[in-house]
DNA sequence: GCACATGTTCTCGG
DNA sequence: CCCGAGAACATGTG
């Protein structure tokens, strides 16, 4: 479900309930490895905290309280934030009662999503290693980062510590758009080609989040709604299907073990 | 049963 | 240290 397009989305619409309010009472599922903080600590943490922010980075949100703690959220593979509750489902794993009879609800079926609890001044490891928003990074510093790097461009674009946010979906789709193949060495493309290729990774996360992002199985905004930008890929998921430049059936490869979805005549 | 899934992280061998 | 392949995490869908 969550690049950063969803992700976006995502924040823009939680922030207008939690931003302002305090949260009154924590309820979580069971331990797991969902929780990066104990659900016991976590509780005791956030009880009481009124939250100043929520920003993004890359795939996460960061929520910051009071008293400079954080509380940094990542969405998995299959994670939802939402704004009513899912009553009896067995995959919600967190539940914030808000003040202004407000609640918000992580819920996460695969829970490969993370919670974890920030104290002030502190980071976490996970938050220091990533690299530059992909909505934020000039072109200059994309394409050196690129340029050290022998990988497959594919590869590099999903690699979180080189660029953050671009997943598999806006990978293939920004490929496709800027006509470079996926399985290219990141370090062999030109200054005009990573330029090209910034514009497109930037054009497609934005008319995503104008979409309201992509839902493909079970991706809702935290208001319930679908989001629409599924109805404009050109490559993703569209295995042997003609090509919409040039009629070339797409192709499909496996690089880093993710599914790759290209045009082998228009894309070089 | 099998293939595959919008993510991240670790291991192993080269 | 860099790189690629494969697996692990947990659960669902077609």
């Amino acid at each position: 479900m969550p690049e950063l397009p969803e992700v976006e989305v995502t924040r823009r619409q939680v922030e207008r309930v939690l931003v302002g309010a305090t949260i009154l009472k924590v309820w979580t599922s069971e331990p797991s490895y969902f929780f990066v903080t104990e659900p016991a600590l976590l509780k005791k943490r956030l009880r009481g905290r009124l939250v100043r922010a929520l920003t993004r980075h890359g795939k996460y949100m960061l929520a910051t309280f009071d008293d400079d703690s954080r509380l940094l959220l990542h969405l998995g593979m299959t994670g939802q934030l939402s704004t009513t509750d899912f009553p009896g489902d067995p995959h919600v794993h967190l539940r914030l009662e808000l003040s202004g009879n407000k609640g918000l609800f992580f819920r996460d079926v695969r829970k490969f999503g993370k919670v974890e609890w920030l104290r002030p001044g502190h980071s976490s490891p996970r938050l220091d290693k990533l690299g530059p928003d992909a909505l934020v990074v000039v072109p200059e510093e994309f394409y050196a980062r690129l340029s050290a790097r022998k990988i497959s461009i594919k590869q590099a674009l999903l690699d979180q510590s080189i660029l953050s946010g671009v997943g598999n979906i806006y990978a293939d789709e920004a490929l496709f758009a800027a006509r470079i193949l996926p399985e290219r060495a990141s370090h062999t493309l030109d200054q005009p080609e990573a330029k090209r290729l910034l514009r497109e990774v930037k054009r497609v996360l934005d008319k995503s989040i104008q979409h309201g992002g992509s839902t493909i199985n079970d991706y809702l905004q935290p208001d319930g709604e679908l989001g629409g930008y599924q109805n404009w890929h050109r490559v993703y998921g569209r295995t042997a299907e003609p090509c919409p430049r040039c009629r070339t059936a797409i192709s499909r490869v496996v690089l880093g073990g993710r599914s790759s979805h290209f045009c082998s005549s228009c894309q070089k």
